[in-house]
DNA sequence: GCAGTGACGTCTT
DNA sequence: GAAGACGCCACTG
């Protein structure tokens, strides 16, 4: 399969993708659901090259703190934290406020349907 | 081909 | 409880 090395990147995209307006997920959330015990690393990789790939809202995705740590690989800072509090969420020094309660899980939908 | 780096997370001290 | 170090895999230089 010549697409074997981008299959993981595209499944981190499907999962990003899933995540409903107004939540949130971590890096480890997508690594767990995917199988990817420390593709933490890897899922924020695959977050980087996400630009490739249109309607990736990557500003959903942020580290286990609940900090917009990749906030600056937008095409401008500001724009992730906007994004955020446009979904109703509301962000404080680059941190999400009751991150736990805007935490959604992919493995979470997965349950639902 | 080797070494360094990276949108993180978990373990150990 | 907090801080530091290590590990994982993939890409770039």
């Amino acid at each position: 399969m010549k697409n074997s090395k981008t299959n993981h990147f595209d499944l981190v995209y499907q999962v990003v993708r899933l995540i409903p307006r107004g939540k949130v997920t971590s890096y480890g959330a997508i690594a767990n659901y995917l199988g990817l015990k420390s593709g933490a690393r890897m899922v924020g990789y695959a977050m980087n090259a996400s630009h490739t790939v249109p309607d990736i809202p990557a500003h959903r995705v942020v580290n286990r703190n609940g900090v917009l740590t990749g906030k600056h690989h937008f095409g401008h800072p500001e724009e992730m934290q906007q994004l955020l509090e446009a979904e109703g969420l509301k962000i404080i020094q680059d941190q999400i406020q009751d991150f736990k309660t805007y935490f959604w899980d992919p493995n979470e939908l997965e349950a639902r349907l």
